[in-house]
RNA sequence: GCCCGGAUAGCUCAGUCGGUAGAGCAGAGGAUUGAAAAUCCUCGUGUCGGCGGUUCGAUUCCGUCUCCGGGCA
């Protein structure tokens, strides 16, 4: 495999990526015991304390077999992002590497991933006062009137951001505020930062989805067996949490939240769940369409853990 | 057995005063730079339940049959 790409002296990073119910977590997990590996998540939900079966995190036991890193590091009241997770990333990165060990990073948050390889511009942080007084003129005026505005300042990303994408407008809107310059012109200083590791990229992926499907299905009635109503309702009932914090709207929590509510059925929260588990899954899979650089796994290859610890091997030579 | 109401896209339904039909959801494809499990974009031909009749033309009107609701016996 093009090993004249590797160059010597560059340290080794292993990213297992893949769309969520593939089993990435157990062919981790399994790796991690049989090389000198170190897990690192990439994960915008296992963040979360708390939020345990319907994240499907790895539980007590699997986590004692092979710790993973930027696990519970949140509060489901506080927020994360692409560039801190990028930051920490680097961070268990080297720290790993301090110890002689391989991280080994796997998840399906491909925006993080995409971060961490590729780099982020220059950018302010996310401001919840100009966020809220953007929203407050949205709501009066209507996001037609922010695209609008945007246009007038900077028509490249108008072009690019459509005008009922509220989140994306918003976020051009701010950076503008706070920066007093365009994405598009912080954009341009944006300089590409290659990585300096050896990095092996794995996609694991289930080739039929009708069977991803059915397994996203089991999985979530297994969610609920195992308490995921209960887990919920203790958020629930902290009386500090809303639906619109990033960590309420993760996939599950969201329809279990509105259940809880009184605003559907016990059967409507639970079709509602699967289904957006499944378009879950669809965004994560058109991320690992286009990606460039990884080597596809078959999620139902019988053998898929010698077969997986082959090419690590090879790699790793 | 009789009466009434249904039968249209995978699902829930709208509609065609007779000129072969369209929404929501689902599903598929795509985008993705500090919320990303988020946010957003694009995509709708289906014996309009079967058979017959009227008509230039029936998914639409009429008859009949089947199935599903509900009511009366």
């Amino acid at each position: 495999m093009a090993s004249h790409t590797k160059s010597a002296g560059r340290l080794p990073v292993i990213c297992l990526m893949g769309a969520t119910a593939t089993g990435k977590t157990d062919l981790a997990v399994a790796l991690a015991e049989q090389l000198p590996c170190d897990l690192i998540s990439v994960d915008s939900a296992l963040i979360y304390r708390g939020m345990d079966i319907g994240t499907a995190k790895p539980d007590a036991e699997l986590l004692a077999r092979a710790p993973h890193r930027l696990i519970d590091i949140r509060d489901p009241a506080e927020s994360y992002s692409a560039a801190e997770f990028r930051a920490d990333a680097l961070a268990e990165i080297a720290s790993i590497h301090q110890r002689g060990r391989i991280p080994l990073l796997v998840g399906g948050t491909m925006l993080y991933f995409k971060a961490l390889l590729e780099g982020l511009a220059g950018l302010p942080k996310a401001d919840p006062q100009v966020r809220q007084r953007l929203l407050e003129q949205a709501e009066a005026e209507g996001w037609e009137a922010l695209h609008r505005r945007l246009q007038q300042l900077d028509p490249v990303s108008a072009q690019r951001i459509h005008p009922n994408d509220p989140q994306r407008l918003q976020r051009a809107l701010e950076v503008y505020e706070l920066t007093g310059k365009t994405l598009t012109e912080l954009w341009q200083q944006q300089q590409a930062a290659a990585l300096p590791f050896n990095m092996l990229q794995l996609n694991m992926e289930v080739a039929d989805r009708s069977l991803l499907h059915r397994r996203i299905e089991q999985r979530f009635h297994r969610m609920l067996e195992s308490g995921f109503e209960e887990e919920v309702r203790v958020l629930y009932q902290r009386g500090d949490l809303h639906p619109s914090l990033p960590a309420i709207r993760c996939v599950g929590y969201r329809q279990m939240w509105a259940y809880l509510d009184g605003e559907s059925s016990f059967n409507r929260m639970v079709e509602r769940g699967i289904i957006a588990t499944r378009q879950l899954a669809k965004r994560q899979m058109t991320w690992l369409r286009g990606w460039e650089g990884a080597q596809r796994i078959d999620a139902c290859d019988t053998n898929i853990i010698s077969n997986t610890l082959k090419l690590v091997d090879d790699y790793l030579i």
